[in-house]
DNA sequence: TTAACATATATAATATATTACATATATTTC
DNA sequence: GAAATATATGTAATATATTATATATGTTAA
């Protein structure tokens, strides 16, 4: 999986400009992989090379142009070639584990600030992820597959975000609030 | 954090070869921040030049010599300056709801069997977690944080992998079997 | 005894990603 | 009216990471 085949996933739904693309990035697949807008610009430019993706210009009488982006039955062809290929091996970097792992020597009244707070802001996320759920059809799978699946991604998300939050208030407990 | 700071962790434990580092690395810190070997020899060759490591050559007739990297003071405190200065945001990629995401289009039966191949996948991760576990003394944060705090990252990998089995079973449930 | 695998250390080429820089307008807030 | 923020698009410099290549020995299994 990589950027590339991200990129053009989102394309197969539509066409969309570099902004609209980050944009909408950050507010789904963004938790489970992110890009910065420079990354996305320059991808989205070897795509085109590649073939893999087109653009119009729109021309703008005092605000910038836009580019928008639009996938290729070459870049169809890409995509779905790709998502089946993927070896599915996650990627992550946990840095407060690696903190965890290291950091004992910095005491228990460092960890039980630096875990009370950062149990606040897991909170926060799943509100967030629970306010996006609230926006999205929950269909069954023999009906609309796509959007079943989709809803189990934030799904995860939110799985996710309720277990970290489990595991931080647990240790917690053990050190004293 | 960088995998500089990881390094410099290991290293605060006890001399090590890159080699060493490299495995003990895939053995603990690896489910959560991952480095391949190549990354690991220049880094510490990028350690060594900035004088946060040294290192002795121990000099073997017949096997392939071994260097074998210290911390110094220097990296002592570069490492918990490091640890206490993170900004503690993850970098997760999850190709798999990547492409859950993208791939509806697949059908029904291209899930079944990816999520079901997943699934046995994702067991046998949390069985290596759990033989891992049995080795390692569980102590109360009062004895022992730096043991404590330890302990807590791999049972937060156990407690991950349970949640992504149940994630996963549930699916498959609902696409049906 | 031959092949395969594990130990051990690296470099080179390439790919990917981040941070800082650069520009320009529209809208909102103080 | 000035400042800050959002929209919008990009480049440059740098940092980080992967894959392939290279070398050389010890150990284990067929």
């Amino acid at each position: 999986m990589d950027l590339q085949t991200v990129i053009l996933g989102f394309l197969n739904d539509g066409p969309l400009t570099g902004y609209e693309l980050s944009k909408r990035m950050d507010a789904s697949v963004g938790f489970y992989w992110h890009a910065t807008h420079p990354q996305i610009y320059t991808t989205l430019k070897s795509l085109a090379k590649k073939g893999l993706v087109d653009f119009t210009m729109e021309y703008q009488s005092g605000a910038p142009n836009k580019k928008i982006y639009s996938i290729t039955d070459a870049g169809r062809d890409a995509l779905f070639r790709n998502l089946q290929s993927e070896t599915l091996k996650d990627e992550v970097k946990i840095p407060l584990l690696v903190a965890m792992y290291f950091g004992g020597e910095l005491g228990p009244q460092y960890w039980r600030e630096l875990l009370a707070n950062h149990l606040d802001a897991q909170k926060a996320v799943l509100e967030q992820y629970r306010s996006l759920c609230e926006s999205l059809p929950q269909t069954d799978p023999d009906r609309d597959l796509k959007q079943f699946l989709r809803y189990k991604t934030l799904d995860f998300g939110i799985g996710y975000q309720q277990f970290l939050i489990r595991w931080l208030e647990d240790i917690l407990k053990e050190i004293g609030e």
